[in-house]
DNA sequence: TTGAAAGCGCTAACAC
DNA sequence: GTGTTAGCGCTTTCAA
């Protein structure tokens, strides 16, 4: 886009002149209408409706009065994929569910993790930020905080001085796991998301564990190698297979899972749409579930109640997790408030007792 | 949010003054890193670090340069509502798909329909604004134009000299409700969602028809009525039920509707979250999807295959429709297009040969 | 009530 | 390669 207006731009100062009368006034009209009379005022709307003038220049109005009223949300993954995630949709849902009534809108900025784009950041005419779902080594993170402007991290409580929003994940992760062993089920298979941005899919072996980026997703990780491990079963044992987090990532990473020997009987997604992934891969594989196969996955998104079976999950308050997050940075400026927001296991129809053999 | 910045802001001077330099060299530093030499440019950025200076002020920037790098998106509906409606995440992602690559951020405009929030509109550090599915009535629309910046409508090819993206809407509903009427359904109902932002769920009358004010979806209405009318049933006749665009609104509609003796054997919904839950309905009475009862949706979400039966639908192009208006906005400035996407009838499990009875 | 003046922080010509 | 100058369009004391 031609970013400059085309059309001659209309000022204050023309409307002042053409009613000879000073721009304070004009600005006044706009901003302050009680600090001149109301004939004078609707003399000075409607000049301004005449010559096409739509009110003060927002950036100028700016420039001076130093509020954008606007935040930025900076997401750790390419846009595209955020918008197609439900996870991140809810998280927004519930941002723009406290900024709506507050009048402050919501600056998307995207990175595409290009370090060129980065300038996207420091060029965001914001009040603050929400840093979503970052990785630790990123630098997106870094120029947000180079802003010095409120700043809140959300699933990045590792980040010092910084306000944040987050749940345990591990905890959280080995509840999952948990949940699954007291079924009996002794052969699992787990299904990561990427872990590091960097689109490999596969197998994760120890190194690929120790180079992940993700603070969040490792501790999934490791919640679910802690109920393992205290299960009895080394969970070196235990095979993972990481896919980028989608639909079909799940499916073939649950059919590299099936197909092993001996098959497991149960698989932790770290995610939702990976879980419901790994259920299409057990309708093709003619697997019955949670007869064959449990499956647990995490987030809670409206689709694991929507889909057949309804899906066992890790509830976290995806919405509500964006409202706090919002709410920190429009109310609590100044101060750095860290929040664990509760998770909660969901039984659904997706997991039972492990079968015999 | 204190919208100050609480630290006392930093500016090119500064750093100028502390190396005994000019402004324009620091400038140059950050923008346009031939002018000057690498030495001194890295004695500049090393300064600029060590004071705790981010970078030039994005708003006296602006101010200067015209150019606000991002795109005003405004809904129609509620911010909460539009971050829940798969169809306008469908949009957004469209809309992301071209603005990341451009690096074009993406400010989402809330307003609430409220007319205290239309200033927000006025407000928007934007260089062009894309409206989404707004009422033909609403005054955000007008305020958008106001401000004179190039501008791309969705769903309102009713707007002269702006470009828009939409779909035929008529006659889309049209091959919708001719599919229901080909299967021999004789006994037809209608679920419509708001056609007017007043909040109202019931029966449609005449009355309501005429004073609807999203004009896309009284087209979708007019089309299914031509149908009707053409397979020589008096529309008059057919029953609609209006609900709020969400799952349990449709699942009241149809009950409504499938109350009604003689019970109607095909559904029409104008939307695909309409029709789920109309799904739930059936499933809820004990009547079978497609054998007792055929449902046909509008949109083609990424549910209405997730979900069984899969849902016969309208599909229209969504992503696509956020990328080409998009496009529009960033590529096509000054000329005023109209693009109408093409639309096709899906026929899944969700629809069939209408029982004997 | 209204106006004059100052300046928000920056960039773009142009001169050196 | 670097500095000088002149605003961008607005709001805000402060004075009239």
């Amino acid at each position: 886009m031609e970013r400059n207006n085309a059309l001659k731009s209309v000022t204050l100062l023309e409307i002042a002149k053409a009613l000879g009368i000073s721009r304070t006034t004009v600005s006044n009209a706009f901003n302050r209408p009680d600090q001149l009379s109301c004939e004078l005022r609707d003399k000075i709307l409607a000049k301004a409706k005449e010559i096409g003038y739509a009110g003060p220049n927002p950036t100028a109005r700016m420039l001076r009065t130093k509020q954008a009223g606007a935040i930025g949300v900076v997401f750790g993954e390419s846009l595209p994929y955020a918008f197609s995630d439900p996870v991140a949709i809810a998280f927004l849902q519930g941002i723009a569910s406290v900024c709506e009534p507050a009048k402050v809108s919501l600056l998307i900025i995207p990175m595409a993790m290009s370090k060129t784009a980065l300038n996207t950041i420091q060029q965001a005419v914001v009040d603050g930020f929400i840093v979503y779902s970052t990785p630790n080594t990123d630098e997106a993170t870094a120029h947000v905080l180079a802003r010095n402007l409120p700043t809140v991290a959300v699933d990045r409580p590792d980040l010092h001085n910084v306000s944040s929003v987050s749940i345990n994940d591990r905890q959280a992760a080995y509840i999952a796991a948990a949940h699954l062993i007291n079924c009996n089920h002794k052969r699992l298979g787990i299904i990561a998301m990427e872990m590091r941005f960097d689109g490999y899919e596969g197998t994760v072996n120890a190194q690929r564990i120790k180079t992940a980026t993700f603070p969040h997703l490792l501790a999934r990780l490791q919640g679910y190698q802690d109920a393992i491990r205290e299960a009895g079963i080394n969970p070196d044992v235990i095979p993972i297979e990481e896919r980028l987090n989608r639909e079909d990532g799940g499916f073939t990473a649950a059919l590299a899972l099936l197909n092993r020997t001996p098959r497991p009987t149960g698989i932790l997604a770290m995610s939702d749409r990976l879980a419901i992934g790994a259920l299409r891969a057990a309708e093709t594989l003619g697997l019955d579930v949670p007869t064959d196969l449990s499956i647990v996955g995490f987030d809670d998104i409206p689709l694991a109640t929507q889909i057949r079976p309804r899906l066992t999950t890790i509830r976290q308050p995806l919405v509500e997790k964006g409202a706090i997050a919002a709410r920190f940075l429009l109310e609590n400026v100044g101060q750095t408030i860290c929040q664990i927001l509760p998770t909660e296991l969901a039984i659904r129809e997706s997991s039972g007792i492990a079968p015999k053999t």
